[in-house]
DNA sequence: TCGTCGGTTTACAACGTTGCAATTGCAACG
DNA sequence: CGTTGCAATTGCAACGTTGTAAACCGACGA
């Protein structure tokens, strides 16, 4: 039980091992990692030694020589948005479920940040990267110089890395679509980056715009909701600025379902009814929409096949097991998810 | 620009930038560590001579050397529960102001997996261990030794670590009493774990009993409502079961949020309106409580502070500013939100 | 001119592994 | 009874740092 071999306040290391087993440290490495020439008596005594003495390899060392550490890093906007706290979750399942770990980091969408994130050091701690960019546009990323596995998650941004893109605008177009169809032609778009191009914001933003036109129907500005941050705060307060503005419209296509949500209590509070005044619909498929009042139609991007497909094509780059060219993979079908909020 | 010292793949190393700058690599090391001896002129040459070859210190050897890694462990049971989202973020947050980053692992809430977490070597990656057990008991960690620090968010469990707790009880009774003395008596408790002591659910649960017996209430068996897993899905199912079998009752206590919010939606879909027909209070204060309809009232436990309060009693152990006993804290206090759900 | 004393630079031994190369021991063989 | 062959064990050089000890080198005072 006691560990009366070991000097100082570190931990047993090999040698320790070693010396409570009689034999060299070499023959316990050789023990630890099934070397086939061991004696089966030797190896059960380095075994009994190894309880003995309460001996764990040390990983970081373990890293040092292999140059893997089994981490991979994940960087999202923030957790409290409650898509990316999903996909975390996803990623996590994913990585263990081929022996990883994941270091998350939080880049709140800046992209200065997101910048600093892809260059910094500390994610040399890492075998790979994946990351969901918001704020970086591809001219911000022309001089970042990666020299390690990252796989990011929207646009082509980086010449080096692997992308997974998701069908932004013809999802968004058909969400748009679908509150056409349900009669709509007042429809507000909430989450607008305007100054931006071949983001999230601006793709989403392109297809709501193609599925208006291509039903006639114009798109005045005052319909355009910029909003910096996709979350219920600013969705719910850019929803009672419009509503005091006294703008006039009769359905709303929110960026994500974190703006819909903040929206919806907005409206309520107004006494605005919904879907009978106004049709919201979403975008994420987050668990919380299922359960809102009313239930929150979105856009399912297939966020777990997301998460899954994104960890195995790191993981892909950090085994070596692929020697393609860094590309682009769009990701499977979205679908559109027609809940109370959008009933006609 | 180029980097034509380079050989072979790997990173360039200390070696490669002393070869280009013409010095021998102790003396980069010492311009890396600002060593005070350096001539400026040397320091120059060798600065530039890390740019030129794009040096990056390699993290793994620097904590093999100083046995630190900078990275501390978050165990949580999943980030798709909202108050685990939000604790993580309100940790990676906290973490990163002290120069830490986060690796975060998923425990399910499992008993088994709490217990493997804790005693897994690839905690050895990380300086310290943040752990919010769910299931986990005094007596299944018993044999569990650490050596390493850790940081319980829960009732006391480990005699080597240290201790961070809610007023569970105290704060389930004031929820209770607020119901209580807005005028209900049969309330129903959500989110029951039947058979366990010392948990979470039980102390939250003996919180409820006390409220009631201090009103002189009964607590008849069939409004403790026993749910294993705390999400939203869970707290639906549950309440659409107890409206089936017919059981009366005037309020709720949930647990925690998501299954208030789950039950919420069930009491909707049976027309059961809130606050006049059921009250309902949660636990946790997660932000969508503020935007759900009814807002739901809750339990503000100061998540915040509790996060940033662990994270500077780890980082305190991992940095050895503090020689004290292991011991334990008292979170500091909660707070009765009353929202829409529970007014009277 | 020599020794001393700074500041400056360099050498080197860790840190705890891995994995190959080298060595040992032993049995079967000629 | 010395070889050969092979299993079992051991030695050792990395991996890329940090930090201490030692070495170097002018300049300055004696």
């Amino acid at each position: 039980m006691a560990d009366s071999t070991r000097a100082g306040d570190g931990a047993p290391t090999l040698h320790d091992v070693a010396a409570a087993a009689g034999v060299s440290f070499s023959t316990v490495s050789n023990v630890i990692r099934n070397h086939p020439h061991v004696r089966e008596a030797t190896r059960k005594r380095v075994l009994d030694a190894i309880a003995a003495v309460g001996y764990r390899p040390n990983l970081v060392a373990r890293n040092l020589r292999s140059g893997r550490s089994g981490v991979i890093g994940l960087a999202v906007p923030e957790l409290n948005q409650s898509y990316f706290a999903q996909l975390a979750d996803d990623v996590i399942r994913a990585a263990g479920a081929e022996g990883y770990v994941v270091l998350v980091e939080q880049t709140g969408g800046r992209r200065e940040r997101e910048r600093e994130l892809l260059r910094d050091p500390r994610l040399a701690l890492t075998d790979g990267t994946l990351i969901s960019p918001l704020g970086l546009t591809r001219d911000d990323a022309k001089d970042i110089a990666l020299g390690r596995p990252v796989v990011v998650l929207g646009q082509p941004l980086l010449d080096e890395a692997d992308h997974l893109t998701m069908q932004h605008e013809a999802a968004a177009r058909a969400a748009t679509t679908h509150l056409i169809e349900g009669g709509r032609n007042r429809i507000v778009l909430l989450g607008a980056h305007p100054a931006e191009q071949g983001t999230t914001a601006s793709l989403r933003r392109d297809g709501y715009r193609a599925a208006l036109e291509a039903a006639g129907l114009a798109t005045p500005d005052e319909l355009v909701v910029p909003i910096e941050v996709w979350d219920r705060h600013h969705g719910a307060a850019a929803m009672w600025e419009l509503l005091r503005s006294g703008t006039v419209f009769d359905a709303v296509f929110a960026m994500n379902d974190d703006l819909a949500l903040g929206a919806m209590r907005a409206l309520h509070e107004r006494g605005v009814h919904m879907p009978a005044d106004v049709a919201v619909i979403g975008f994420d498929d987050i668990d919380e929409g299922r359960y809102s009042y009313p239930s929150l139609s979105t856009v399912d991007p297939g966020r777990r096949q997301i998460a899954e497909l994104a960890v195995a094509m790191l993981l892909e780059r950090i085994m070596g097991t692929t020697d393609a060219a860094p590309g682009r993979m769009v990701a499977p079908d979205f679908r559109i998810v027609v809940r109370e909020s959008s009933t006609t």
